[in-house]
DNA sequence: TTAGTTCTGGTCAGGATGACACTAACTAGG
DNA sequence: CCTAGTTAGTGTCATCCTGACCAGAACTAA
């Protein structure tokens, strides 16, 4: 049932949603480093029906604020992050043109190459989906909603995340070289970082453990392979999927 | 309308509330330090009557997510900080034994003796708010709702923030001595620090400058006041009251 | 076998930090 | 007025952390 003014659309209790900022780290042509790639969705319904959005839905009554985050994500996009956090509520009145909606932003880290993170294999085929880079302009430019604002928050959380150890190993696998966090460490904060220092300073953190194996197949030197050893952060900000 | 089982219950949309965890420094004799204390509400209807809980309340249809929080809590506390922060959103399904609610949990910081923050008078008189240690194990114990976890939750927050220099400046006025501010320090750290390697450290920093003026009327050597250069952090994360 | 690239360990200088001694400036009490 | 006591503020020293850089080790490709 529509309303006829804004007064009165905003008696109504305001809706609750979820979305989420889905962060992936992929190679670019254009810096020949590794950067941060974000997927969006097509919007399929009016309001902004056709511009690019973060995905998200409803709140279900039956679900957490965590599991609505990973569930739409799953339906909308094929993602099965294994790190969700939450990001922040978003609550201003005219955030939507029509009824007054409250949401509550996640953000995720996914591996590319990941057989849990199905998303490649799913996402190729959706012509509603899409990737962007986390820092083009261009696209960040038309979004629905506030999003744009949303997406450049979440970078700038992810740039002042103190704890990078945990983020490089949710963006990479269980096992992985140092060149390979250093990759993560650059395209998060967008500069190159001298390899020995890197090395050295990773390597004085207990967070991190050397394995005997190393990574074979490559056209140099074979690094060493590593392991994180999980050191558990305050709980809420390291909730898990179930 | 009460509803007769659980399934029925969670069929409803989720109830919108915002609650806000406030910070203050005090005097503590336990320890002849500065601590830091927050002021509690004794509750007055069910669930969790006579209880202490956070001050909180409903979500407005024409607040904004802030200016709830801001609007309850000069209703139900007197209190009006100059600085609010959003903490976390809870959302989980049993946080409440009647109906779903989600809540939206603001953090502020006031200053005891800040004619802008007009609380210690009324709070005084009104024997349904009362002040607390806020790591007293024997009052956070018999919260209401989860409230434990989210004061918990605050603490560690703001012992894992960076900028200091800003939460020193909401805690204590326009002009401080470097001494307040080391209280600061050591009131959420919980430790003693040297006041000669303090002072370097913070004059070496271009948010605080120094003024000419000397604070009078103490039993020694009176101290240079100093001032707060604000520099901005990200717009969100530093919203202020209108 | 050699050139090229990355991996890995090392040195060195400069800045930040903790421990601590010492002087400066005020009040309280006789 | 003088002295003791307390806090304000300065300076020094050793140590740790960080960025810049060098050089050898280990592998591939040609």
């Amino acid at each position: 049932m529509p309303f006829s003014n804004v007064a009165e659309r905003r008696e109504q209790p305001p809706a609750l949603a979820v979305s989420t900022v889905i962060f992936s780290l992929r190679d670019d042509e254009r810096t020949g480093r590794k950067s941060l790639w974000l997927p969006l969705v097509r919007r399929t319904r009016e309001p902004f029906r056709g511009q690019w959005a973060l995905p998200g839905g409803p709140l279900g009554p039956r679900d957490s604020l965590l599991d609505a985050a990973a569930n739409n994500l799953r339906d909308t996009t094929g993602l099965i992050p294994r790190y969700l956090e939450q990001l922040y509520a978003f609550g201003d009145l005219d955030r939507s043109p029509t009824r007054r909606v409250v949401s509550i932003v996640y953000w995720a880290l996914v591996r590319e190459d990941d057989p849990h993170d199905t998303a490649t294999s799913v996402l190729l085929d959706d012509p509603n989906v899409a990737w962007f880079r986390a820092d083009d302009p261009e696209a960040l430019g038309s979004l629905a909603f506030d999003h744009r604002q949303i997406i450049e928050y979440a970078l700038w959380r992810l740039r002042n995340k103190v704890e990078y150890g945990s983020i490089a190993h949710r963006l990479l696998g269980e096992r992985f070289t140092l060149a390979q966090v250093r990759e993560v460490y650059e395209a998060v904060l967008d500069r190159a970082l001298d390899p020995a220092n890197f090395r050295r300073t990773l390597r004085s953190t207990p967070d991190i453990e050397e394995t005997d194996e190393f990574l074979s197949g490559g056209k140099h030197r074979p690094p060493r392979l590593y392991r994180y050893t999980g050191s558990t952060t305050h709980p809420l900000e390291s909730e898990n999927i179930s």
